[in-house]
DNA sequence: TGATTAATTTGATTTAAATCAATTGTTATT
DNA sequence: AATAACAATTGATTTAAATCAAATTAATCA
């Protein structure tokens, strides 16, 4: 029987043995035995492009994993400014595990295929497996300090340098989880590029077209930039 | 005996039990119990003004809490500029939980008293106690929802909504840890402030100077300031 | 206490990025 | 394939905040 197979007929038993981002999300500190019990706690969710997961502010019920996609959280000023948190990419988990509202809207950018948890099971579960608590924790405090190398680029960079720590933080995010970190692909628009940057979408617009004319960086599509000199590259973040 | 002579004679036994920042540390998830074997794998330590508690990229050995004082945690560029990541306060833990540099610097505002956890021996510790797990990853999930909020005010907020955004985060800071909200008092510099803030002293002068001629805060010292008018300052951020 | 240094405020000018405006390129639809 | 709808780029102008420059106020020390 292929794994396909059996995930058929031992139902959500084998939906964790055949999922592919296992290996970095942060159920991957369970065992074989306790993944069997663990996999009945989740079920799986799928949203298309530009679909809303949650708003800020709904009842924080549940937590979500990505399995396959990529989502964007944001913060909604009430005059409709946006500032996106973050980009999120397969294996990455969102939603909110301590409070009560969710702190951001989540948005789906193509195709995306989630798991989801009840955030109260959830946190019974972990009463019983430490470990999961501390890979978790482990999650947040990452999650954390790129929040806070965030704080930097938006307090401190200049246009420039914060496009060119963009560029380079999705090269090696891709890295992290495996794929090619060069050409990169940007799934999401130029006036998302904006707003997570705190910057208008003209003056990132603007700023790509001089690192491709300094030979820097080429244009594929729009979507699709390869990084033709990277030390230079790491020279526009000072 | 008082509590104090109490802590001098069972030694560690009773550091906790009279500690002032217990109910709003971490730790007050312990039981009277555990507590007790939890005070000692922490130890105490105190510094003075401006003095560096560790630097970033320092190897992580240790997880602080304040017990008294405050602290500024800050990320520093090659060419000098600084960003600071946050004030903290009593209550609060700083350090790296889960990676093996610390992501930032950190310097005391003022004299400062900290308890002292290896980093190592915590993690064993958290391994039989899921409850202490499960706090520490309440408290940081709590900390990445503030700098998830910050991300939008330095990405998306005015000068002026940065400093009365700031103001009242002061006030609601103190009113969680059971001061009175006002007036408020800020122990850092304007500089500090402005290096918060993503801004420069200047301006962080200027904006302090107009909500002053329109009566919306009221200077007492220059670190010292009475909010006159908490409507029209929750007005100024939109 | 006055002298010295540091911190803060206020003013004049410059500038990086925003805004306003138009054009070009891309994707979807009939 | 032609049209419409949307996304991205490029150009001209404005502006909020930075920078440059003093002046004022507060803190430290002999």
């Amino acid at each position: 029987m292929s794994p396909a197979q059996l995930a058929n007929s031992e139902n959500l038993l084998s939906r964790c043995n055949i999922c592919k981002v296992r290996t970095y999300s942060f159920c991957r500190c369970l065992d074989e035995d306790k993944i069997q019990v663990f996999s009945h706690i989740s079920f799986e969710k799928s949203f298309g492009n530009k679909k809303t997961v949650f708003l800020q502010n709904d009842a924080a019920k549940h937590l979500y994993n990505i399995t396959e996609g990529n989502v964007k959280i944001y913060q909604l000023l009430d005059d409709g400014r946006i500032q996106i948190i973050g980009f999120l990419y397969p294996g990455d988990f969102f939603g909110s595990y301590s409070n009560n509202k969710y702190n951001y809207c989540a948005e789906a950018i193509g195709d995306l295929k989630t798991c989801v948890f009840d955030q109260k099971i959830l946190d019974n579960y972990l009463d019983e497996n430490p470990v999961l608590a501390k890979e978790l924790l482990n999650k947040t405090s990452f999650e954390l300090t790129l929040a806070q190398d965030r704080l930097t680029v938006l307090g401190k960079l200049k246009a420039t340098e914060r496009i060119a720590k963009f560029l380079l933080n999705i090269s090696e995010q891709r890295k992290r989880i495996g794929w090619k970190n060069n050409p990169i692909s940007l799934p999401m628009t130029r006036q998302d590029i904006a707003d997570y940057l705190g910057l208008t979408i003209e003056t990132v617009s603007r700023e790509l077209s001089n690192l491709k004319t300094s030979n820097i960086i080429k244009g594929i599509t729009s979507k699709k930039i390869y990084l033709t000199d990277f030390e230079r590259l790491e020279g526009c973040n000072k």
